[in-house]
DNA sequence: CAGAGCATGTAAGAAGTTACATGATTGT
DNA sequence: ACAATCATGTAACTTCTTACATGCTCTG
């Protein structure tokens, strides 16, 4: 039953990056050239406390993409002090458009640490889930007013509807939850 | 990142589970008593894609619970199968609740897929932007409609409050994003 | 009774976290 | 000039992923 593999009119997939690569790889294509730190310092910066933007991280993170030619290292130096500047190959350039258009993947839930916990508060009371519910709204009304990117009226806006969407959810579940007893 | 709230005057925090570990553990809870195997198809057959919901992830992580004294192991079986069933200790108990109603991190952003990609959208044109956008839009719509958890009215509803939130905030989100070009 | 798929794991490796190390620069 | 902090990393450890292994149970 000697198979020939069909030739599929296959899109050329080059790479698959990783939303922590695809990040970083954005943050530099967005400055032209970065070393390691900047990537790093951008991520700690970020209002999501999701990744940690440690350095740790990040260093081998590059590493990598470097090692699969997505990006081009160039010695530089400020003062005495020596530096790694990298910037998007043509190949990363690719990688990177195809990361940041992915569909599938942007329509996918993620991860959610209110999610998560809903699934299982029919386990308490409902006075718990009540105060639980209470706090949990307090607090995303504080990060709302928050500054955060005070450079960026971009980011802002885009930060602005994340938080009024979370505030939206949390008023709908509320009702839900409280129901189901 | 600013890093590290003050060492408030300790409360009794026993043990900080994390969010897989304390997901796991509700899981537990639910049964009363269950299997690492159980718990692993459990959060296979979640319609959140954020966790592999591999048998090598959950075994671990189930033993790790175990010697923590967090969970109870008792053999087993069905027929000639051999089984291992873990409940929760009293300590296990402490450190759900601690979890779940832990509002400080229900109220974080968690990790979202398209929020991150957002971000950066300003780097592709207008229409691109607008197609992925109508892409994205159209994958949620579809995954509003896929049936999950056909079992559970409770968990049901709140798909439904998470799927509805995400197109009202993908709506509000796209008016300033093709704003801002 | 043979094959499919269920239940129970283990192993190797990748990726991220915290902690540490070290020299350069900057503020006072 | 001394301390603080920035910039640049490395190392050890933990946790998740993918892939494999193996014996049961069920179904046609």
């Amino acid at each position: 039953m000697a198979k020939k593999p069909v030739p599929q009119a296959r899109r050329r997939v080059h790479v698959r990056l990783t939303d922590l690569e695809g990040a970083a790889m954005a943050e530099i294509a967005r400055s032209g050239e970065a070393t390691s730190y900047a990537v790093a310092r951008s991520f700690a910066n970020s209002p999501s406390e999701f990744w940690s933007g440690s350095v740790g991280a990040v260093y081998p993170l590059i590493q990598r993409l470097a090692r699969r030619k997505l990006l081009a290292a160039s010695a530089g130096s400020t003062g005495k002090r020596a530096r790694t500047d990298y910037c998007l190959t043509r190949a990363g350039q690719a990688a990177l458009r195809d990361w940041l258009l992915d569909t599938e993947r942007a329509a996918g839930l993620g991860f959610d640490p209110l999610r998560i916990r809903l699934v299982h508060l029919d386990q308490v009371s409902r006075s718990e889930r009540q105060a639980f519910l209470k706090g949990v709204n307090e607090r995303v009304q504080a990060f709302a007013e928050r500054e955060v990117w005070p450079e960026d009226p971009r980011l802002r806006a885009i930060h602005a509807t994340v938080v009024a969407a979370r505030l939206g959810w949390i008023a709908a579940v509320s009702a839900v939850v409280e129901d189901h007893e």
